[in-house]
DNA sequence: GTCTATACTAGGATAGAC
DNA sequence: GTCTATCCTAGTATAGAC
């Protein structure tokens, strides 16, 4: 009997093995364990992934997506307040920030591990921090901001401090006053 | 004869190792590539250091106390004006987050690549981040902060963000502009 | 006595074959 | 899914140069 193949394959594979890279950091995760864990056979993986760099740059895109996410998310939460949506995004990221466990923003660990450019990971990371920036900068636009690329650099330095701190100090640091650090940056930068 | 020892072998040693680890990652770098570079032989390593993560634990000390030189280098360059001292220690992260091939603060870096606890290099982490925070406080306590914690922590995000931001951004992101946030900062701050 | 250099073990890595 | 090939890792032991 033939075995109906299992379309959700993929993304089992990349669950699991988006759970043992954050947990754990990239290098440390063989694929081996990816198997185990995963309870398929490598060729399974092989035949969706053709290599670790590969599995690798598809965990990352998935990372970018849900800071891509995030944004939506902070957008959505203030419709017409722009200056809100700032804050709200600052938010949820703090919120990510202190909870227990959190070992930091994915993407910068990544870059960490990884600093070759000609990394299959390189460009994800390349699209992430320069889209980032820019929604950031629309968004501080419409805000009303006097200089609206300052605004979203202030409010970048915050939310890339948020996930350093709070990788290392968690709720016990900075990272739980980050919230009304953007208020008052934001409150500022306002015509 | 007897061969003369090599006073200097541990630190020479160290210093490649410091390059080579800040250069591709800790866990991107094998022994044999340190003993290449240094001319050493393996002997001499492992009889200095004992294994891989002691060797990775002194790294990160000479991190720790780089770090602490920093924080010395920005009171001596205000004698007398704590305000002026935080505005310095932002301004050399600054300067050195926009120094092309920075990769980002080393003891932030390995934290992404050892989170467990048991490993030899955390109690040095652990003790650059809290010592680092209280020493911010002390200065900002010196120069009349509303709330020396509260400021001492903005200027942590602000660091932190520097190193994070730098690592992937560099000079043609919001690192140049930190200085400028720093004093906004700190003048609003004060009492 | 102190170093360099090399051989070796044991294990884990990616990858591919079947 | 298992089995194999190849490589690289940390770490130890040994041999020999200075």
């Amino acid at each position: 009997m033939a075995r109906k193949p299992d379309p959700d394959a993929r993304d089992r594979i990349l669950d699991i093995a988006s759970r043992l890279f954050d947990q754990h950091g990239v290098r440390a995760v063989g694929l081996q364990q990816i198997i185990d864990e995963c309870g398929c056979g490598k060729n399974l993986l092989y035949r969706e992934f053709g290599s670790k760099d590969e599995l690798v740059a598809a965990y990352l895109e998935r990372c970018r997506q849900d800071w891509s996410a995030i944004l939506d998310q902070g957008a959505a939460a203030a419709p017409g307040d722009p200056a809100g949506q700032l804050v709200a995004i600052v938010a949820i990221a703090a919120e990510q920030a202190t909870t227990p466990g959190y070992r930091g923003c994915s993407l910068h660990n990544a870059h960490a591990e990884f600093p070759e450019t000609d990394h299959a990971a390189s460009e994800v990371l390349a699209v992430h921090f320069t889209g980032r920036r820019q929604r950031l900068q629309e968004i501080a636009q419409a805000a009303g901001a006097q200089d609206p690329l300052a605004l979203a650099d202030r409010i970048l330095l915050i939310l890339d401090g948020l996930s350093a701190n709070g990788a290392t100090m968690g709720r016990h640091g900075p990272a739980t006053a980050a919230v009304a650090f953007a208020e008052d940056v934001i409150k500022t930068s306002l015509r």
